[in-house]
DNA sequence: GACACTCAAAGTGCATGCAATTGAGGCGCA
DNA sequence: TGCGCCTCAATTGCATGCACTTTGAGTGTC
């Protein structure tokens, strides 16, 4: 009686699955901003399930990248640095130029049309909150990577797609969408007419110029701490040498 | 005191990790072959730790692709479809031309002498066991993504790998590693000579002869069981339908 | 001999309990 | 006030136990 066999990947009791998805949504809608705190017992609790499942749940999100583990330490939301963003970006774009390239003139009239209607929720979302604005506009490239029926391609761009995703929090300026949902319609164009390079080629700029609107400055411009802050001053990661700053850094 | 600090990826205790690493090895070097059952207790037995464990080892391979896990059933190693095998290659070539466009030119000297040892290994090691070679090959690989200091794109190259590997193990008929070989000191030397666009196309035939040598035919050749080879035959998922079929099938 | 049914053994799903670690506040001291 | 030490509540690491599901061997019937 399931309601859906949720063809999901490797989620091995549905518990695990259902936690998984409603951090991973929270996670992209900003609810839970990178370096939030997670405790066992608290998402225990609040789902209903005993911290041996939410301990599951997070070490599923931590191999996705999504949440950070350390030994000991309460789980958190992952703080991707700005280089990492950058590195999910540019494998994004080639995992997506995959997509599409498998994509070009091969989509059915049903999924053209479920394209379509997800842009024009997009649409519709444009003066609603920003979260849900990068939720659905990342949802479309998940779309896409659906259609491919490749689960593997799927899991991969979803993964990737999340990570971006988690980064727009951390280094973005106020989203401006506008631009991105008309990248998405034509992107949708060109693949109805089954022009592979073109399609390639828009996706490229498309993910480029998310990605250049997202990561202006190599700085980490804010949501990191103080040690994060001081973390390139170290270079050295060795010892001695940095014992002469604050206490923070000892600390370590 | 721990010997290194190991920047593995999301690896919540080490226990786990250390399971998922002897299991990964076994797996790629064919000891434990696509299908092969997995149940919680005996592995925990193995390492000396309790099921929970165990389990959670599983969790992560499962994430990663090599295990397959289903409720209330043993977890057995993963048996990819050749569709997939097909899918894994085509992102691992866009992924591994990602890794060397990036490091084209870019190699210390040290990164290039432990480049040839371990190329020279592979040599050496063309008498011994096919498993070896292939891992081994797998690990030159991972060696040159390691290299791009991309943590990301270190993991994902890294699962595709195996993923590849595994279905190495199914589809491939005896490894002929001698070309391979060949290939791994061109692109070494492609690398170095810093030759982007050269370099990616070699890669890119590199993998595509991999795969091509290994996918033969679409038909599933070898170590599928019954059931599998007569999945294609079913169509309709249905039910009644399939009823007249040998009892094996309603079995499932 | 083939099928259907039953039931115990094996295995997973999950919660709970106990030990070990952490880090934050409190206390003393300068 | 500011700094360091100490203690204890909060939290994780892991094993174990109990309930439920699957499996397959054995039994009986036709």
């Amino acid at each position: 009686m399931a309601p859906r066999p949720a063809s999901k990947t490797a989620v091995p009791s549905d518990k695990v699955g259902v936690i998984c998805r409603a951090l991973r949504r929270a996670i992209i809608e900003q609810a839970l901003a990178p370096g939030a705190k997670l405790p066992e017992d608290s998402l225990g609790e609040r789902f209903g399930v005993s911290r041996t499942i939410a301990r599951h749940a997070l070490g599923q999100l931590a191999a996705e990248g999504l949440v950070e583990l350390r030994r000991n330490r309460i789980a958190v939301v992952a703080t991707p640095s700005w280089q990492e963003a950058r590195d999910a970006f540019d494998i994004r774009i080639e995992l997506e130029r995959l997509v599409v390239r498998q994509l070009a003139g091969k989509l059915t009239k049903s999924q053209i049309a479920e394209l379509n209607t997800h842009v024009d929720a997009e649409d519709r979302a444009r003066d609603g909150s920003d979260a849900v604005s990068i939720r659905l506009a990342t949802e479309f490239h998940i779309l896409l990577a659906n259609m491919t029926n490749s689960p593997i391609l799927v899991r991969y761009v979803s993964e990737v797609a999340y990570r971006c995703c988690l980064t727009l929090s951390l280094y973005s300026r106020p989203h401006s969408s506008e631009c991105a949902i008309n990248e998405h319609r034509a992107i949708i164009a060109a693949l109805v007419k089954g022009d592979e390079s073109k399609v390639m080629s828009l996706m490229h700029s498309h993910l480029d110029s998310v990605a250049s609107r997202a990561l202006v400055a190599p700085a980490p411009p804010r949501g990191r701490d103080l040690l994060d802050i001081l973390a390139p001053y170290a270079e050295e990661g060795e010892s001695e040498r940095v014992v002469k700053l604050p206490k923070v850094v000892r600390a370590r």
